[in-house]
DNA sequence: ACCTGAACACCGTTCAAGT
DNA sequence: ACCTGAACACCGTTCAAGT
């Protein structure tokens, strides 16, 4: 067999959601590909690249329009986006906030709501700010939220479930204080 | 040579901060002490228990006084304290919040900020959610912090050099929000 | 272009046995 | 109580060589 980056980061991506994070090693996928671990360094320079594709790839396959008109609510609508598609696989935020971490991924995210708030009325020395408040916000928040959500499915704990809604309740939260800065701009250049 | 617990989270605690969260493996550890790695599991269970005993040492040696009176300004130091502690260490950020997903460290601000909140008239049900968005951000922001730091430390990037202000600008961002539910509930319970 | 085979330099953890 | 020695079951990565 021979195969394609895209077959590569196909496979992981089932790795992953099978098997999770951790045992989402070279060693392990290639030899769900029926392949040496050492021929996967022909597609990918090393492991944090591939992850970074696959990554990216989970950010793509949970794309949607945008349909808000109002800043706040594009906001709302970019870490939804964001949050549902980690959610989609296992220990999905926690390999986008990792691989973020390390400065590859999330780009798309990042720059959509640098572009958004640019026209929000937010001073311009608080977006750079704001944007990574939120994003640190929703990868810890989801990555919380998903480890929740695996123990609970895998039968350990009951817990608190802690359902959707906390997520919109602590996002509103920040956005209340980006409103803040919003507002008190505003007055000082009509005042 | 006989250790014990605390020579070890000691010792562990220098490797840290000398090589790296990456370099501090058992059989690392195990090496600076002149002890075969075996050794260490006779004072901890695993290297799991061992990261939180070091990330509990970090916390307890940056503890600081409260001097605040108000909820907002004892919210402040105790987002400030555990930044400092984090950053008094390398990769302190990192460790800290890598224990505490796992759910074992970090329970001392938590439980601070828990009972900050509880009297700052924000909404009861809010609190829970309040003071995981802040823990949420201190982690985000200060293992992006101090990646950034030790990449320009290494003389690697020149970069935006990203000062600490931008921390209090962020956390004042969440304060502001939170303070727009502390008002609303007032005006709520005295119409 | 894509892969094999073998090697290098590592991991965490267990466990019988020693002092 | 604290540690050794040896083993088990893994890692990521490199590299000459094959087709």
């Amino acid at each position: 067999m021979r195969y394609h980056r895209t077959d590569v980061v196909e496979r992981a991506l089932q790795v992953l959601d099978t098997y999770g994070l951790a045992d989402l090693s070279m060693r392990r996928l290639g030899g769900e590909l029926g392949v040496q671990p050492s021929a996967l360094y022909h597609h990918f320079a090393n492991k944090q690249t591939l992850l970074a594709a696959v990554a990216d790839e989970i950010l793509r396959r949970g794309a949607r329009q945008r349909t808000a008109r109002s800043w706040d609510g594009q906001v709302t609508e970019i870490c939804g986006e964001l949050r549902d598609a980690m959610l989609a696989y296992r220990d999905g935020a926690e390999l986008v906030a990792t691989v973020n971490a390390f400065g590859l991924g999330a780009a798309g995210p990042e720059q959509e709501l640098v572009a958004v708030l640019a026209t929000s009325g937010l001073p311009r020395e608080l977006v750079p700010v704001a944007v990574r408040t939120l994003l640190h916000f929703v990868f810890g928040h989801v990555a919380d939220e998903q480890t929740n959500l695996q123990a609970s499915s895998a039968g350990a704990i009951a817990d608190q479930p802690r359902d959707g809604s906390d997520f919109g309740l602590a996002l509103g939260l920040i956005l209340d204080g980006i409103r803040v800065r919003v507002e008190g701009s505003a007055r000082t250049r009509r005042p």
